[in-house]
DNA sequence: CGACTAATTGATTTGCTTCAAATATCGTGG
DNA sequence: CCACGATATTTGAAGCAAATCAATTAGTCG
């Protein structure tokens, strides 16, 4: 197993500040795969019988309604996972995975991770934290979706995919995967109609930069002012 | 400790099928507490340094925004668990907590609770076990936020809470304990207005039997079209 | 160069909020 | 026991944010 593999291991909060043998362990018990974009890596409904950690690119996690329509709840990048809530708890699958870009994962069958778990109990304190982080995450965005109008909210997505995906350029902070008016309407229960607007404003006073299936922040304050107020 | 206690205990997810000594002594260690009704247990952004569970009553979680306009997470039943994971990750409250009726709950302080948990290690594994079950709900609740219309998140509201709170009368399932157009409004992302007209024109069509504070579903099947439609 | 996917942009509609006021219900103290 | 203040609910009217409808245009890729 690289090096580098390990580094990433690091980075996860599951995994975070444990000694390097037990990266080793762990690294090793895992299947690395690589996935081409738009690949679909598990499928709403499945049993949920693998725990997923992403090495490289970025996935999508889509729920999807009876009536069809869809609903972004997270991107994930690398060093964060996925899946494993579901199967921890024998669940099926509550939303499908997808590659957005060409990736590469590492992921373990449950009972080899429950196994893991047994050897290194750290994990199992910090699967709770980490639920707990994402479920503090979740609480905001209800109240978000339940209060805010679409431009706030469409300015709050904006701000996080920059925070957490954010390369530099000469420009301003880009998002660093491609993403589509559609995905940012599905993060905000919103309309693709409506996003497409809403760039086209703030690109015209400058606050972002957006084109096909990308978009840089240029004015990180006066977004942060626009989901404020 | 009476007995009472125990078999509430054995209720909440969180201690389910734990021994009897067990329970006697996670009981042991825990405060018990009279609420009024309208009490406020813990205020958003107060150190998270309780853990609860209700023994008698209900109790409501509120979400705050910084503009003043409030979202009602859930509402919590005897046997369940709030404030928990906040404490558990040494986080401040995300939200109030409120006693909707008088009420009586079972608090630890969080080391105590740590050392419950070292003492009984099953706890925690159903924490993440409950966080997953809360993280799942949400996700759900977000998607419903992100693509539904105002009736049906209204319908699917007073279906869960007649699901977990629900009372048989003659004229059919009763919510059993208060609750205002105002938090139903809290609870789906709507306002006061659109609840009381959605009740009215329900009542009308015999399909729910609304008073003040007081909601009863008399025919669940045409809630649940309302919800799934 | 097509075929496809993504984005834009105008016109129209609508579900829901907001505004405004009246009415009903409850608890409480005189 | 009734009056009165506080809380909760209803109902109408107006306004608006955002969805929907309807084409058109712009990139991208094999």
């Amino acid at each position: 197993m690289p090096i580098a593999d390990l580094n990433l291991l690091r980075r996860a909060e599951m995994f975070g500040s444990l000694p390097t043998e037990a990266l080793a362990d762990i690294a090793a018990a895992g299947l690395p795969r690589r996935l081409v974009a738009g690949e679909r890596i598990f499928a709403q409904g499945d049993p949920g019988v693998t725990c997923h950690t992403l090495m490289e690119g970025r996935v999508k996690i889509v729920q999807t309604l009876p009536d069809g329509t869809q609903a972004v709840l997270r991107f994930i990048g690398p060093g964060e996972m996925y899946g494993t809530v579901a199967a921890l708890m024998d669940q099926p699958f509550p939303a499908d995975a997808i590659a957005v870009t060409e990736s590469v994962e590492l992921r373990w069958g449950v009972s080899n991770f429950r196994e893991l778990m047994r050897r290194h109990p750290e994990i199992g304190v910090r699967s709770t934290a980490s639920a707990g982080t994402r479920l503090f995450d979740l609480q905001n965005r209800i109240s978000e979706l339940s209060t805010e109008r679409v431009e706030q909210r469409i300015a709050r997505a904006v701000l996080r995919l920059a925070e957490q995906a954010g390369r530099p350029t000469p420009q301003g902070t880009e998002i660093d995967f491609p993403i589509t008016r559609q995905e940012l309407a599905e993060m905000t229960g919103s309309t693709l109609h409506t996003v497409s607007r809403t760039l086209a404003a703030w690109d015209q006073a400058g606050v972002t930069a957006s084109a096909r299936r990308r978009v840089i922040v240029r004015d990180r304050a006066a977004l942060q002012a626009m989901a404020d107020h």
